[in-house]
DNA sequence: TGTACATCAGTGAACGCGCGTTCACTGATGTAC
DNA sequence: TGTACATCAGTGAACGCGCGTTCACTGATGTAC
């Protein structure tokens, strides 16, 4: 490494980090122009950098997909994992919920592609070992919420359940449909609360 | 419509009815090789005809994938009418929710379809008027389940509470990594129950 | 009943396009001596 | 410190492909008289 013409880079023919700079621009592609249009090659072209050029960080496209995915799933562990911490204790998992939702409103191609790697690949994004998980996160916020009175198939079930239901409203809340019962409802936050808090169905004031 | 050789029909230049034919055409393409597999082309020569007869029929490519999903909506709300009439009153929305996450993994790359024509178009496959769509029949559950005891607006947020549960669970019900959950509740369908039941988060036994 | 003719529903060839991927190459880097 | 050279990370042209769509066409159908 030496200490030379480095700092001026007017157009160096090595990138330096050309597999970051591939990743930042299939987001930007996604967030631009959505998941249709996100081909390996309108990502090197978005990198200023020939087709051939993504063959030296990623086999091949699918390999981009899941790397743009894991990242993809890392930001969002990370959102919820911000929620998690600045949430009161009592409404931890429906600020979760909201925060998941929320996240996948932001950045919605990128939530697609994440989904779409998910459904079609073996391993799980939330199955790094030695590590703490999304879900894992989402365990513990119910655990908490149970007192630890809680066994771990119940634990195991209601974090499942969790998690459909925040994606199940991240996918259906942006249905047009829903616009006048969110302005009755005073926004697209209170809508989602107000989801969230119904899951559990019809419950009549008895025990 | 005369009475003529028209009951051996060995290869009419014809077809009689090459829309529907196309429609059935792209069910099969989806069962066999997935969403990806289905372009204007392949569901042509799935048809045998040529890539140009569809145009007699539909404008372009995403009037026939509007009219595949609308199929879709159609044959799940049926599915969903049926399981309906079939429940017992206590357990309907619990049959209703498995039947909608079974419908969408015997026909996954359809459920794909269905679900991508519902985000991109405007028109929702819900809002026909004049006729009972499925997105009634779970309010009629669970207004039912209610005992009519419920305000419209927490029937309106309970439905979409249960549609966000159901497609959620569609969607992740088929990540290979809840089989062994699967497994130890004895089978798939015990599973989705279980998940159903526990949307409601943590109880503790109390009011 | 027969015939002329408009209309309908197909054909098949062609278009331009962007894609994923490969290839021989070349410029830059870094290491051995 | 200089030089030879292997390795690395790019280039850009080319490949074959399937796609959506258009076009002039043609065979079949059905209607008017």
């Amino acid at each position: 490494m030496k200490t030379q013409a480095v700092l001026a880079e007017p157009k160096p023919y090595h990138h330096g980090d050309l597999r970051r700079a591939l990743l930042r621009a299939a987001v930007v592609i996604l967030e631009r122009e959505g998941p249709s249009a996100l081909s390996l090659r309108a990502v090197a072209r978005e990198a200023g950098v020939s087709p051939a050029a993504p063959y030296h960080h990623f086999k091949d496209k699918s390999e981009l997909l899941g790397a743009i995915a894991k990242e993809g799933f890392e930001k969002l562990k990370n959102v919820l994992a911000e929620a998690f911490a600045v949430a009161g204790c009592d409404e931890t998992r429906s600020a979760l919920g909201v925060a998941y939702v929320e996240f996948s409103r932001a950045h919605p191609a990128l939530y697609r592609v994440m989904w779409d790697s998910a459904r079609n690949g073996e391993k799980m994004p939330e199955s790094d070992p030695h590590e703490e998980s999304a879900f894992d996160l989402v365990k513990q916020t119910l655990r908490d919420a149970a007192g630890g009175q809680i066994s771990d198939l119940d634990l195991e079930l209601t974090a499942i359940a969790s998690w459909c239901a925040a994606h199940g409203l991240a996918e259906i809340s942006t249905f047009a449909q829903f616009q006048p019962l969110k302005d009755a409802l005073g926004g697209e936050r209170a809508f989602l609360q107000g989801v969230l808090e119904h899951l559990g169905g019809i419950r009549r004031h008895v025990t």
